[in-house]
DNA sequence: CGGTTGTTTCGGTAAACACCGAACGCTTTG
DNA sequence: CAAAGCGTTCGGTGTTTACCGAAACAACCG
């Protein structure tokens, strides 16, 4: 059957897609899937996938369960066609604070529970080295501190975001006057 | 030999630094000895860390090129002893700068450099599809506007840096007024 | 210049992971 | 209430990746 990754370029998108995804802990079924969703101009069912990728059907399933667990590809109905559907968010923006919103559930929440505790039993730890005690509080902070800063970032409007983002670096200048001119550090 | 990692936090902090390396593509043995040389208070030969983590010295070597390859360890001399030290960067802010840089000049630059190339041939190509054409177009800028984004982040002066991630989402504020108060998107 | 100490390279092995296909279960349909 | 369609689960298999240990290489010292 005809599908998109008759086009080359298609191609190599959904390719590239998926070693892209492999270098960052994503299985390459998985995003590959997902650049092929992405770029579709209608919902897909898991057969198409399936057979468009060479997959097997299990495997996109699978691939398809971790997608929507990450909310980046949600199931949808189509008249007339008992299968299940599946189309990807095509807003950019929209997609990239899920996988990043996922992705901190997953990873950085837990890492930052268990600095918590380790700087926590730290502080009352005379037997440890100073150097220990300092350094694994200061990375509990930091870390935190970049979860804060995510958590409030994430529910700007996203027009705001978009003109944070073209302001670039200038946005220095409203916090600091002097340092925000600066082109070197 | 007595080393850091007798200390069961200690321990536990390189163990989970190991395993969080592995889920965002970095190996076990990289983190793992930047983890240790991070809470080291002093410069470590490669023997050391052979001895403390229990991993064979060749992938010791290997590990290491690899973290002085991300510039977040670097080799130090130590007096009277031929043999190399290593050291991690301590600053947490530099350290994430750097592991930034140069994951993008590794994945993101080489990703960019080719949706553009895809981007710039379909914009000529009649007969691909239209949606096709139109989100590798987008995925191309979007990607590109993020980039360029962090070239100007990157080279802040670190206290602005700070100053900026501590006021959160109230930096909305002075792009737009209005868009800045909402806690919701 | 040997011998010593330290580092890197490389081929093989073991562990992890992705992936497949068969079997199972649920849902719809004739 | 069979039978077919669809989706998921699960055990096994192949491929990738990390890791080890031996050998080669380089620097230094007597």
């Amino acid at each position: 059957m005809k599908t998109l990754l008759d086009h080359p370029d298609v191609k190599a998108f959904v390719l590239h897609w998926g070693e892209m995804g492999t270098q960052w802990g994503v299985n390459r079924s998985v995003s590959q899937i997902h650049a092929l969703l992405y770029l579709s101009d209608r919902p897909l069912p898991a057969d198409e996938i399936t057979e468009a990728l060479g997959l097997a059907r299990s495997n996109v399933s699978t691939a398809l369960k971790e997608l929507q667990g990450y909310a980046i590809v949600r199931r949808v109905h189509v008249e007339g066609d008992r299968r299940d559907h599946f189309v990807a968010e095509t807003d950019l923006w929209e997609m990239l604070l899920r996988i990043a919103a996922e992705r901190k559930r997953r990873e950085i929440d837990p890492t930052i529970a268990l600095l918590g505790e380790l700087a926590e039993r730290l502080r009352h730890d005379e037997t440890a080295p100073a150097l220990v005690r300092e350094r694994i509080g200061r990375m509990h902070e930091f870390i935190s501190t970049l979860g804060g800063w995510y958590e409030q970032v994430r529910c700007l409007p996203k027009p705001t975001l978009v003109a944070l983002m073209k302001l670039g670096g200038k946005v220095a200048r409203f916090v600091s006057p002097l340092k925000g001119k600066s082109k070197e550090r």
